[in-house]
DNA sequence: TCTATACTTGACTAATTGGATCAAGTTTAT
DNA sequence: ATAAACTTGATCCAATTAGTCAAGTATAGA
């Protein structure tokens, strides 16, 4: 699948981080577990990651936390995706020959790939924290 | 991953039989495994899924083989991946609360989902063997 | 009719990956 | 000291995908 839970709950943590970090609060992992139902010990995996990515500060101890340490307006989801890792390739094929037909849908193949992070790059954070506030939600309603 | 081996070989095998379907002869599956590489018994299991589409006829016996019973024109690269069934889902969750920001997300994986979708979806077989024919292989080099 | 060629079917195995958990340790505020 | 947090590394489980196998059926041709 193009978007992994890790990828969705990683979205989902850094959404949190952002919505408070204008106050520059620290954020808990137990919060976040607990306000959008993510597994708790998952989590941790999971902002190690981001905290390798640069993106989130981690702060130990009593009153401890996470903080997001990056400008909102710079992440987008793609970003996020490929930090925590979906599965790149699209496609098999790597050994042996190569045929034109092959080469043909591997092309296709990766024009549909570039074609969908082509709409995670041009959402960012900031964007969605934005639309968040505002209780964008009519727009899901069927 | 976007993309599995099985659509490939499916695509790759339903390549085949468009580019002789002229001629209205039929190919084994002995020759597609042959000349693309692909494992034998593994072409039986991802033919079956075709037949059973209403693609491809399956003639018995001595002399048998596959032979491509519909328009090409109207057989898409998205099609065939649907048809051999890719990991449909984008993202987790199905279960519990779902937030705002679950909706928020959701939406754009979609988007980004119905976007790769578009461009297999105009993608069609017939386009893929006429390049095919040309040996426009030219646009693969670097 | 016999045989070789092909497809048919269903079950089965192997490897990878994603999702999730656990335990032992470290840091810091109170 | 103690409790609240994060840190690290190992580990486990389930699902999916890739690929295999064996027994059977149909047909052309000698």
């Amino acid at each position: 699948m193009l978007i992994s839970a890790r990828a969705h709950y990683a979205s989902l943590a850094l959404l949190e981080l952002a919505s408070r970090s204008k106050s520059g609060d620290l954020v808990t992992i137990r919060e976040i577990s607990d306000c959008h139902g993510v597994p708790g010990p998952f989590l941790v995996q999971i902002l190690r990651t981001l905290r390798a990515a640069g993106w989130v500060q981690s702060i130990r101890g009593s009153q401890g936390g996470y903080r997001l340490v990056v400008d909102p307006t710079q992440l987008s989801l793609l970003d996020i995706v490929e930090a925590v890792g979906c599965q790149e390739g699209v496609g098999p094929r790597a050994e042996g020959k190569v045929t034109v037909a092959d080469q043909l849908l591997q092309g296709v193949w990766d024009e549909a790939l570039e074609s969908s992070r082509r709409v995670l790059a041009e959402a960012h954070l900031s964007d969605l924290v934005e639309q968040s506030r505002h209780g964008d939600s009519t727009m899901f309603y069927i």
